[in-house]
DNA sequence: GCAACTGATTGCAAATTGCAATCGGGTTGG
DNA sequence: CCAACCCGATTGCAATTTGCAATCAGTTGC
C-alpha cells in the first residue's frame, strides 16, 4: 500500500504514486466525469474497475494525500470523494497524456474529442479547469464563469455522439 | 504482453502502453542517462530492475513501437536500442511528470535537479532535446548544437554533488 | 417491514513480479 | 588454443498483486 521509495528521482516518485493500470482511471473519472462517489465510480468506468480495486485505490489515494473523504450530508453511509490541489495540479499532465495518446495511440473518436477539445485549449483552459476543479473540492475559489469547461468538455462529446447517431440513422429524436 | 484495448479512451490507451512500475523508467534512462545496451539499462538502473523484468519490457515497447533494435557493429552480440519518433514525444510528459513529482513528492536534491532544469527551460528546451534525440536514435535531424541540453542537464547533476560533496569534506579533489 | 442501495470486505484462482541461477554464444588476454 | 569474462537474455520459483464473484452491514424510500 504504501510507497516505496526505490529511488529519489521525481520521475520514479510519480510513478510509484500512479505507475498502476487503476489509480489515474479513477482520478480521471473525477475530474472529467465528476464523480464524487463509489457507486458513480464503480458503475460508470467505462473500463469496469472491480468494486475491491476501487476501495483499495480510493484508500491508496488518500494516504497518499490525492483525495480526502468526507461524510455526505443526504445520506450518513455516503461518502464524498474530494481532490486535493495536489490531484488538481495533474490536470496538465492529463491533458498531455491524452495528446500523446491521440497522436499515437488507436483511441475511439467519442472518447477522444475531449482530450482534443482540452489540448487545443491549452494552458489558459487547463488553469481555468483547475479553478473550477479548486471551486467544486476545495471550496475556496471564486464560482467560476459559464461555460465551465467540464461543460464545454461534455458538449464536445454529446456532439460528437448524436453527429454520429445520425449518420447512422439512429438519431433518438424524432 | 499485449495491449488490452479495455477502452478507446486517450488517457487509458496511454496508461496500458506506460502505466507499470517499469516501463517509464526504463524510457527515463535511455532518454536522460543515453542508456543503449541491455547492461547499462540493468547495471545503471538506479532503482535495480531484474534482468528478466528488462528483457520483457524492452520486448514489450519495440512491439509497441516506442524501441527499435540494431545489432552493434562492434560487438556481435550487443544490441543497441533506440527510441522511436513515438518516444521521443514523450519528453514533455516526462517534464512535466518531474516538475509534479519535484513539487509533491519527496524528491532527493540530487536526483531532482534535471527535472528542475528541464522544467525551467520549458517547452524551447524541450524541442531542443527532442531534437537532440532524433539525431541520436533516428540519424535525421541535423547535429545538435553545443551544448547539448543532455550535457546541460548531466553539468547540473554533476554541480549539486560536486557542491554537497565539498560541503561535508569528501571533495574527492585535494 | 422490506427491497433497493450505500461503501465497502472476503475468498479464491490466475496473472504478475522480483530474485537468483543459469544459458549459449562471443570476445579478450596470454 | 584456451580459460576467463562479457553479452543479451531465459528459466524456475516463491511471493505478491490482480480481477472476479459473492457477500456484508447499515441506510433509505416506500
Amino acid at each position: 500500500m504504501n510507497i516505496d521509495r526505490r529511488s529519489g528521482c521525481p520521475i520514479n516518485l510519480s510513478l510509484e504514486v500512479f505507475g498502476d493500470r487503476w489509480s489515474l482511471i479513477i482520478l480521471r473519472d473525477i475530474i472529467f466525469g465528476g464523480r464524487r462517489h463509489f457507486r458513480e465510480l464503480l458503475n460508470g468506468s467505462m473500463e469496469g474497475i472491480a468494486s475491491n480495486i476501487l476501495a483499495d485505490r480510493l484508500k491508496r489515494l488518500m494516504e497518499l494525500g490525492m483525495l480526502t473523504r468526507a461524510d455526505d450530508p443526504s445520506h450518513k453511509q455516503k461518502a464524498i470523494y474530494s481532490l486535493t490541489e495536489m490531484a488538481i495540479t495533474l490536470v496538465p499532465i492529463l491533458a498531455h497524456l491524452g495528446a500523446w495518446g491521440r497522436v499515437w495511440l488507436p483511441v475511439s473518436e467519442e472518447l477522444s474529442i475531449r482530450a482534443e477539445l482540452l489540448e487545443k485549449g491549452g494552458p489558459p483552459m487547463w488553469d481555468k479547469f483547475m479553478n473550477e476543479l479548486r471551486h467544486e473540492h476545495l471550496g475556496a475559489s471564486p464560482a467560476p464563469s459559464e461555460p465551465t469547461v467540464r461543460a464545454t468538455l461534455q458538449a464536445g462529446y454529446d456532439a460528437v455522439i448524436a453527429r454520429n447517431a445520425r449518420s447512422i440513422g439512429c438519431d433518438p429524436a424524432p
